[in-house]
This record gives C-alpha cells, structure tokens and sequence, in this order.
RNA sequence: GGCCCCGUCGUCUAGCGGCCUAGGACGCCGCCCUCUCAAGGCGGUAGCGCGGGUUCAAAUCCCGUCGGGGCUACCA
C-alpha cells in the first residue's frame, strides 16, 4: 500500500475531502416514497429514441411520486463529443415536452455536467486509494491486450483481475518509481469479489436477479495524462447519483451485467445501494430476427427522425406509453398520457419499433386536432424542415383553412389522410394555386384516356360548368356529360360490355379528380370543386382542353 | 468462449394451473358503402420456439434444448 503523503500528491492540496460534499448535496426532504430519477444523455450528437424512451418513464415516475427528475449530461468521454450536441438535445426534449426538474444551472444539486465534478469525483478516488480499496495502474495498452490474448488462449475469463491484475499488488517502489518517471496512470478498483461468487440484487421490473461477481479490477478514473481527470462511467454512476440522492436508477438492461460492480463501488464508498430498474431495449425487426436499434445503421433510431417527419409529440409519446406499458395502449390518449407507467407493468422482452403502428396512432390522433392546430402545428414544422412551404401557408392563410376544413369540419369521420406533418404537401397542396401544375389532356395520370376525348369532355365541362350549391346536383353535371359522351352509367355495365364505352362514370370523374387535384385520389369532388371556386375550378379544366 | 436477460398471431400484448375452442389492438385479406382516395361498418387470416417432466389438468410450474438480445473498453 502507497503511503499516504504519496497518494496525497496526486491531487491538489485544496480538494475537499468527501464529507464536504456530503455536506454540500444533502439528504432530499421529499415525501415518502418519493423517486428521484435521472437521465443520462452523453453529448454525442444523437439522440437516439430510447433516451425518450427511458427518460419518459423517469419524468413520470418522479411526478406521480412527488419526487425529482433530472438530467445529468455525462460528458465524461471527452473524444465523443460533439459540438451543439446538447443543444441539440434540448430542442428534442423540448418538443417532447419533457422538461427536467434539474439540469444545467436549474437544481442544487449541480453541476449537471460531469465534466463540471472533477474535483468531486477525485475527492472519492483520493478517498478509496488511501483505504487501499484503489490502486494505481501503470499497464499501458500492449501489456492490457496481451493479458486478454492469453487468456483467450487458455479459455479463461478476460479481464484485469487476480493474478492478471499486475499492478494490483505491486511495491510502492515500483509505483513510486514509475511516478518518478512521468509514466501516465489510471485508477483501478480493488474488486473484493472472490472467484465463484455470485451477486442477487432486486430489479424494478425484473424481479430478482442474479449474477456472477463482478471480478474486475475496473478503471475508475480515466488516465493522468488527460487535461481533465475524469471517471468511467462505473464511478460516475455512484459517485454523482449518490450525491445526487438519486434513488432510482432506471436504464437500458444493457447494464444488468454491470449491476454487481455497481453494488461493489457503493459498498466500497460506504453509499446506501439505489433501485434499479433496468428497461428493456427498443429493437428494430431485421431479416434474421431482430435487434437493438442502432444509431449506425437505422434512421428511426433517432428522435431527429419523428421530428423532421413531422409525427406530433403526443402521438411519439403515446406510442412510447404504450411500448412501456401495454396496458396504456389499449387506453384513448389523452388518458394514456395521463396514466401512471408501472415498473412492474413494463415488459421484459424488447419491443420492436413499430412505424406502420405509430402512424395509425399519429392520423387518429391528428384527426382530433381542429384545422387551426393542424395549420399552425404544418407551420411551424415547415419551418424548419420546409421552407418553401411557408409563404405559401402565410399568405393564404383562410385557403389552408379551407383545405383543411373538406371533409373534417362537421363530418362524422374525419379524413385521416395526414400521419404526420410532411404528408401535408403530399395530401393538400393541390389546393393552393401556387403549388398547383395544371393537367395536360395527355397527361399519363389521366390513365391513357383518349386525349381528343377528354379536350372535348373538358370543354363541355367547363363551358356549362355551374358551382352548384347540393352536392349531388353538383356532381350531376359529370353524370350528365359523361352520358353525353359516351361514357357507362356505373362501373357494373362498362365491366359487362368494355367496348362498347370509353369508360363509366368512375373513368369520367377522374378526368375532372385528375383535373383539378393532379391525383386520381383526393378528397370528395364537389367540396374540393367548392373550396377551390369557380375561378380556379375552370382554369384547371381548362388546361385539359390543350 | 464465459456470464446475464428474453421467447404467446407479422407487430404490441392479455394471460400468473382449470374461466383458453388462447382475448384485444395495429397490419394484412375479403365484403359493404362508393365518383377515386382516406375513413366508416361487417367478416376473415394468423400465435403459446422445440423436447421432456410435475399434475386429474400446463401458454402458465421444473429441467433441457434451440433461437434472439446484451455484457465481457481508459464508450456510455
């Protein structure tokens, strides 16, 4: 074991010893049964949708039990950030509306960086080499890699353990001369863990669970040679969510194998163990079966991607709330968004990432939603993801309304033909003139009909053409010419006798569908023909007649 | 390789020894409605990974096996 004035000397003279922080962060006065949680985002310039995920069930957790939720960023790996990165999460979180009781320079509890706590962190790491629960490690990388090499050889366990652990118990005079040598050094736990051992500790969600004894000698603090000495993510984890007093530790079951670690760092710093409730990963179906979410290879995985394609956070949300617990699936959203997400309710396999299923979820959720909140919402998604768009909106502001109001305001059923925010173009943009191409007689939407017969059609069209005001005397005016040009009364007689027609009245209602909207699918004819105005209606058929 | 987690329709799930001829939702398919879509209504398709036990009785309990996922970093 070092001396004490050797261990002394590697930090600076001033560093507060741990009771001073204890002192600093003290116990929460919060109700019974309170939960303080947190999440964890590293700077990394992704968000991937499971930090929603896990950090949606932290903020509810923490509301309905009248505790804190907060975000620590863990910026420990200083080689992975990104520049903007957090701002870039704080966009994302706010849209979701998931707002932290603590982060940034909100909390006493603070910083909420962790590259901010280096001196806490080195308090604690002081703390445990002089009680000799740490030890200096001098291995450099070759030496670390050849240990694994032989012990893949001889089918043993890889790690820095036992007799592997070659600095575990070396002469100070060893560590003092490498010391004496400027040779850089991390900080390793001494693992207590015996050979055989097993660790149980009670999950959250899981139950109990049990696993070998974490053996590893573990870097704790990152090497000396780094401007910033900063710890591993084991450290962190019991050092700030100690003093944190955090008391629930939900996570991806990514860290189930971790756990007996964790247990041996909070014994070893003389901390009170934390719940642990350990979620399942969201997976993504693949060919062969199914898999985590990768940030690599998926673009879902990212929360950018429900934002750019425009799905509204309650919708994400919901689906989320439904991920987690099932049974605030099968609840109307609003009430799900309000219901409690059980721990013990939350599935233990990993759901896959279903779009087809968020989509449903999204067009109901968006039929809900007046013709107001859908403009503003398309507004301010366009924005920022479609420029062009926006003038458009604004300048005709009571035609969107219009637009929006066919076949959704006063109706029964409401159309659902918009699933997400950039489906707008796709679905309403006909109805602005500015966006509008009108229709060539041999336009190929026109579905290969004569292009002399439809001049002829259209003209007819247009020169009689009435705005009507009942629906069904409206339409009659195609019913009508569609007899006077030949065309079948229903679908049934052209089936019977093809030839003898060029078409039915469904062929000729496309002519003026393809007409006026440039799709051979759109909303009800007469209210689209009503909502564009006779101006519009007849400079579109028009068009047909060249 | 070692250790851990998980395994009910395509997907999310209900199910905690008899209420299971395995229920619901989404998808998919069909029909109805109909000027095309989107809806809506009605109906249908489809599952307990496999093999052994335990039991009068197993999707449910036990063991094994297979499959999937994860950890095994000075990444989190």
């Amino acid at each position: 074991m070092l001396d004490r004035a050797v261990i002394d000397a590697l930090f600076p003279a001033d560093l507060p010893e741990p009771e001073h922080w204890e002192q600093r962060y003290p116990q929460r006065q919060l109700p019974d049964g309170a939960k303080v949680t947190r999440l964890g985002p590293s700077p990394t310039g992704f968000i991937h949708i499971g930090s929603l995920y896990v950090g949606m069930i932290d903020r509810d957790v923490a509301s309905r039990t009248g505790g804190r939720y907060l975000v620590r960023v863990e910026d420990t790996d200083q080689s992975r950030e990104v520049a903007g990165a957090l701002e870039q999460f704080a966009r994302a979180f706010d849209y979701v509306s998931l707002v932290a009781d603590e982060q940034d320079d909100t909390g006493d509890y603070g910083p909420y960086h962790q590259s901010a706590r280096e001196s806490i962190y080195l308090s604690y790491v002081r703390h445990l080499l002089r009680q000799d629960k740490a030890y200096l490690c001098f291995a450099t990388k070759d030496e670390l890699a050849d240990i694994t090499r032989r012990q893949e050889g001889a089918k043993l366990p890889t790690g820095y353990y036992g007799t592997w652990a070659i600095w575990r118990d070396a002469e100070p005079e060893a560590v003092q001369a490498k010391l004496d040598a400027g040779v850089p050094y991390v900080v390793r736990f001494r693992s207590p863990g015996e050979p055989g051992a097993r660790a149980s500790f009670t999950d959250a969600i899981r139950g109990e669970l049990e696993h070998e004894a974490n053996r590893n000698d573990v870097v704790i603090l990152k090497s000396s040679d780094q401007a910033l000495r900063l710890p591993t993510y084991h450290f962190a984890h019991a050092v700030d969510d100690h003093l944190m007093r955090v008391n629930l530790v939900i996570r991806g079951d990514e860290w189930i194998s971790s756990v007996p670690l964790h247990l041996q760092l909070f014994d070893a710093l003389g901390f009170e163990h934390v719940t642990y409730a350990h979620i399942a990963p969201l997976m993504k179906q693949i060919p062969g079966g199914k898999r985590k979410l990768s940030k690599r290879k998926d673009p879902e995985a990212g929360l950018d991607f429900y934002i750019e394609a425009g799905y509204p956070a309650k919708a994400v949300l919901y689906y989320l709330r439904g991920l987690a617990n099932g049974r605030l699936a099968e609840l109307p959203l609003d009430e799900a968004l309000d219901s409690p997400i059980n721990l013990d309710e939350c599935g233990v396999a990993g759901p896959l990432v279903d779009l087809v299923k968020l989509e449903d979820i999204s067009a109901d959720h968006i039929a809900t939603l007046s013709g107001e909140q859908i403009l503003e919402a398309v507004s301010e998604w366009a924005r920022q993801f479609d420029a062009d768009l926006v003038p458009v909106l604004e300048g005709e502001r009571e035609l969107a309304l219009a637009a929006l109001a066919v076949e959704r305001d006063g109706v029964e059923n409401p159309r659902k033909d918009l699933r997400k925010w950039s489906d707008f173009r796709s679905a309403y943009a006909f109805f602005f003139p500015a966006l509008f191409e009108p229709v060539a007689a041999t336009d190929e939407r026109l579905g290969g009909m004569a292009p002399e017969l439809v001049r002829t059609f259209a003209a007819d069209f247009a020169d009689g053409y009435q705005a009507l005001d009942d629906p069904q005397e409206w339409f009659n005016q195609i019913r009508e010419l569609a007899t006077k040009h030949g065309f079948a009364p229903n679908p049934k007689e052209y089936k019977k006798n093809p030839d003898a027609y060029p078409g039915s009245i469904r062929e000729a209602s496309q002519l003026i569908r393809v007409a006026l909207t440039g799709s051979t699918r759109s909303p009800d004819l007469y209210t689209v023909a009503n909502t564009l105005g006779t101006d519009e209606v007849l400079r579109r058929v028009r068009a047909l007649t060249n």
